[in-house]
DNA sequence: ATGAAAGCGCTAACAC
DNA sequence: GTGTTAGCGCTTTCAT
């Protein structure tokens, strides 16, 4: 029994005659060993929870990635909310990990940033990798994403386009992403020699909602900006949405780039110009940590990794008329 | 011992005063049943998966609602993917439910429609729920809407705003929703004397191009409909894009409708009437009916549920010029 | 390199 | 109404 054991968890030790005899009994038995006998005698679960407080595109696209690598590691992809709204998130936590035992748990801005959800983690004792996270980077692996740079390049595509007067919506407070695109902004703005008046920063939230009010806010301006960079494609959607309402043409009357490619960013009118980011690789890059730790006490250190953008242009992007 | 068990699955026979000094002992010690010993030893696993194929807001949506439903049941979700392209899908299924056990699986279109898929799953001995089927439907409990009636209501809003030649775009064929739809929309169209020219009703697959490629087509007809009501909020807003490109003032020129009401309905511009459909709370019912059967033998017999659709009117859609 | 024994934490079946 | 016993199907530990 043990050496069947050993073969399906391709442990050493095993003669390599044995192994083939016992491979293929268990094929022609079509035999799979049961999750839940396995995870309550060892000390793996096989399941890897992503625990999220709202699905956007952008966590959908994470999510895809998790399964892909949870998939090629025989895992499987458990997902869970939790209300960061809501009094006291550590009880729900609680039935989700002690009850289940998940070997780890995937998080993202912005539950990935929330100290009650990380104490109450730690204080379970289960590990878990975060995305992009904002603060406290030694409490856990994690994986990122070059948003400095990449909003530089973006703001160089646009100045390079010709645009000299250029609006920018931020992202919230309290998300990594935000100050980081922000700076690149600046950067690129300032290297470029050209004047940055700060209204022209104006505040958003990551929502459609919060990018309309930027808009109509940079765009009823005394001298309104020729372009208008939005820190995500949602915000971006926003901006588009208020200039039509405005009745600008676009892009000749104003140029529109966005921030994270998610699939309906080509899908807005005119298709919208973005930074590509890889999350579902840099998710499955996180899930791969935590199957890499999974069962293994202590966890072992793993490295943070980091990953680029790209630059897609499409239509919402032209020089000023 | 087995009080304990009894007190926490909310079993009968348990005295008030000691259910609730069990109760108060579990709280006091933070005590949680351990999900893998429950599986192993009883007959239930908790757990429910959503498998699809690809991840649509429409899907997402859904995967929110069974969530809910997992969550107030004490279960857990997972998510799976199945290539229904690729050779033989029973394969990939196999390690999912021999392996995990899961209580039910939660299904909707294109895979609820998918013989292979389902021969796999009967073989396997799983409980699976549909929603939406377009076949079979006495093979499994499953959940529904009107979409016949609510094409019809869409229909006669576009019809009683003025317009009297209207473009449809289907969905594809094998969808239950794609034809009913179009029933819908032709039996308005009739009960309205209106003239029904063939080639005012496009193909499409529910995807952004195919919605472009039917709008290309009927807007370049000798005489173009003044409103398309296309099947699906995405192939609407290929609708949008292509008449936007071709210089075309929403609502004025063209109405646009679409069905669904998914998130992006609501960004796009004009912003898209549609129909909502209550899919969050279907596959909340269909989660649900999962539960119910659950470590049940034989499977009780669950009558199918039928959900309506609510009209939705945002700027889209307007009288003809 | 292989295998025997013990037991993970529950629920099922059965006493009482 | 309550408690006892015997496993569920694996992995762990420890012999050999």
């Amino acid at each position: 029994m043990k050496t069947v054991s050993r073969v399906l968890n391709a442990e050493p030790h095993v003669r390599e005659e044995l192994r083939a005899k016992v491979l293929k009994a268990a094929k022609d038995l079509s035999y799979r060993p049961k999750t839940s006998a396995r995870s309550l005698a060892g000390a793996k679960s096989f399941v890897v929870a992503h625990l999220f407080s709202k699905l956007s595109p952008y966590l959908v696209m994470a999510q895809l990635g998790a399964l892909g690598a949870c998939r090629a590691a025989g895992y499987h992809l458990l997902v869970e909310t939790i209300d960061l709204e809501a009094g006291d998130p550590s009880a729900e936590l609680a039935s989700l990990l002690l009850g289940l035992g998940v070997d780890g748990v995937l998080l993202l801005p912005p539950v990935c940033d929330d100290e009650r959800v990380l104490d109450a983690l730690d204080g379970a004792g289960a590990a878990y990798v975060r995305i992009s996270p904002a603060r406290d980077l030694p409490r856990s692996p994690f994986v990122e994403v070059e948003d400095e740079t990449a909003a530089r390049s973006m703001t160089q595509h646009l100045i390079g386009l010709g645009h000299r007067c250029i609006g920018f919506v931020t992202g919230p407070d309290g998300h990594a992403a935000s100050g980081r695109r922000l700076s690149g902004f600046r950067g690129a703005v300032q290297a470029a020699g050209l004047v940055l008046e700060e209204e022209l920063i104006q505040p958003g939230d990551f929502t459609f909602h919060s990018g309309q009010a930027a808009a109509q806010t940079l765009l009823g301006a005394r001298q309104p900006p020729t372009a208008i960079f939005a820190s995500n494609d949602e915000m971006a959607q926003g901006v588009i949405a208020k200039a039509h309402e405005l009745g600008l043409r676009l892009p000749d009357a104003l140029s529109v780039a966005g921030f994270d490619d998610t699939p309906y960013a080509a899908m807005a009118w005119p298709p919208l110009t973005t930074m590509r980011q890889p999350i579902a690789e840099m998710a499955a890059a996180a899930t791969e940590m935590i199957i890499a730790g999974a069962g293994r006490s202590p966890r072992p250190q793993i490295p943070a990794r980091r990953f680029e953008c790209e630059l897609v242009v499409r239509g919402s992007t032209a020089p000023p008329q």
